[in-house]
DNA sequence: CTTTGTCGGGGAAACGATTCCTCGCTACTC
DNA sequence: GAGTAGCGAGGAATCGTTTCCCCGACAAAG
């Protein structure tokens, strides 16, 4: 008789393990968490029994009993951003290999949303979050975090005035500098910059780059047109619709890449020739485009990777809260390509 | 006195609330489960200690008990394919608006962690499961299904031999019936199809080319490079290695298609000119490659959603895996863009 | 006036684990 | 040989809910 006995239908829970080793509740449990002070017959049959059983231990009942979950929430604005898969994956694998799992949500960019999520993951008590949305200084998402004891990691984005929250972001400005320093010895001096929002990314990206040619002697516009693929026609619209038009034109963002291509498609522009561009991220709209897109690429699988590690290091620490960690800082670097070249070298 | 009582540090339990409104615990349950039997003034009494203390309810305790948790689980095997984040948003938008959260797990295209993933789900006492996975006849996930009790959808998959899973996937066909029937009257006989792995998808992709050429007077030849851009990339490669090199090839996979288009480049082969070209699912690459590349498209995020109201309503079923519903099949529709020309139209 | 039925609400037993407390037993030390 | 330390194991409280059962009060019916 391998079956289990009592409640037919549902998985066996714990008693039916001790009945059936003919030993205590409390002692199935001492050699499942591997205690010390059970001894090897003990274990002997409490396994024999798990194995005959099936059993699993229900991670509800754990964790309402141990105050602890095992469970990590990731809160994500747009998870159709690709560099995003490339973060999670990172983060998952660090996660799992600690035996935590992730809980993931997404907002569509919508703020309260993103609260709602925020509180969801708070209601099924993860252990700690990471966050990968806005979280400007002051907004629902900002609140809820401030209320909230949990260890946190945000991830490429500021943290707001007075938020314990520890921080793993990129160094965006030192591969825009490169982008532009290739630019200007090509020979280019009217540049266009497009950014979209507020965030950290974009603002670093934008000082990089004004900072860099004002120093040396370049002209910039700058638009900021939104978010998103959207946001990056606008952008680039607005541009094109100026004139003289500048040489080079600067997409700080992958999807405002995207939407910056599409417009520039449309305009009939060549680019390389006409104008040049660089983009962000190097993904595949910017390696298989004709000619292909240069870009300032990062290593997102890292930066998922890293505020995993930071996180795990919280959740050891005594008081989660209290632990300080000087932010995680990631290189980018620039990768020239076809798409930039001298100014009018038609 | 508006700070919560008994324990400083963290959150009210419903026995504060109760205590608070001077009420029994099974009282504030009954009010906040919106039964009816509850007067006026018990109500208003629970609901203003609930909003003083700033209450909200143990998912974990709740879900013990009731043994719902009213979350889903979505085991996807690539986080990374651009197709995946549409259906995703699909899906959890209708699930929110149920009230059911998702849980989401990626397995970068490991089998077994798909099968960890699944137990993982099953142990946090999901309700339901949405499968985005290769569910084979004989192998471990297949097993672990089998053994579950949950209701579950498998998305743009076979269902194996005898497992009660609600399916939802594409009419592959008929979309790529239309791509093959465009390039037949563009004049093309000569056809190589790049496939990845024996999935649904690819099966059905795989079938309507090679039908319809073969009652039209084409030929084809159809290569397997495996999954992915790497495939799609190695399947290309082989295809170029022939000689006389086919006029039309397609590449039955978004990842397959960059793959495919990255060979091409590499290789020189000017797209529409030299070689037509057709890709599925309108992504980006396609979208803004040049020329742009013609596909067979689909909405994904349709497929989530209605995959969801599946899941959904097996769920408000009496016994939910004795509920069976026809497939869902949703249409794909061939989209021509310039990647499509007569051959040697040079 | 008593009986019966209904409604609102309290008490307590689950749910499935962890964890603290206790206790018997063996073995060691003086 | 008695006291004590330590180990292994059982019992029971607990985590925060839901839900079943029951009871008191009050109204309607006889």
């Amino acid at each position: 008789m391998t079956t289990p006995s009592n409640p037919p239908g549902s998985r066996p829970s714990i008693k039916e393990v001790a009945e059936r080793a003919g030993v205590a509740i409390s002692s199935v449990s001492r050699v499942l968490s591997g205690q010390k002070d059970v001894s090897a017959a003990m274990r002997d049959r409490v396994y024999k029994a798990v194995k005959e059983l099936g059993y699993r231990p229900n991670v509800l009942a754990r964790s309402l009993r141990s105050q602890r979950s095992m469970s990590i929430g990731f809160a994500v604005a747009d998870i159709s951003n690709p560099i995003f898969a490339d973060i999670v994956e990172g983060a998952e694998r660090e996660l799992r290999s600690a035996g935590y799992s992730l809980l993931l949500t997404n907002s569509e960019g919508d703020p309260n949303l993103d609260a709602d999520n925020i509180r969801l993951l708070e209601d099924r008590q993860v252990d700690g979050l990471l966050l990968a949305m806005a979280v400007e200084n002051r907004n629902e998402v900002t609140e809820v975090l401030r209320e909230s004891k949990l260890p946190m990691v945000l991830l490429d984005r500021d943290t707001p005035e007075g938020l314990p929250a520890l921080s793993a972001h990129f160094d965006h400005k030192v591969g825009m500098v490169e982008a532009v320093t290739h630019l200007l010895e090509l020979g280019h001096r009217d540049f266009a910059l497009i950014i979209g929002g507020p965030a950290l990314p974009a603002r670093l990206r934008r000082t990089a780059v004004e900072e860099t040619l004002w120093a040396r002697g370049g002209r910039c516009i700058t638009v900021d047109g939104g978010f998103g693929v959207e946001g990056g026609y606008r952008g680039a619209k607005t541009i094109l619709g100026r004139s003289p038009l500048p040489t080079a034109m600067i997409a700080a963002g992958n999807t405002l890449m995207a939407g910056a291509l599409r417009a520039l498609h449309e305009n009939g522009i060549r680019i390389g020739e006409e104008m040049s561009f660089v983009g962000c991220d190097n993904v595949l709209v910017a390696e298989l485009h004709d000619p292909p897109i240069a870009v300032v690429q990062r290593d997102a699988a890292e930066l998922g990777e890293r505020a995993a590690k930071m996180l795990l290091a919280a959740l050891s620490d005594e008081d989660p809260r209290a632990y300080r960690a000087e932010p995680t800082v990631l290189p980018t670097r620039f990768m020239p390509r076809a798409s930039c070249m001298p100014p009018r070298a038609r």
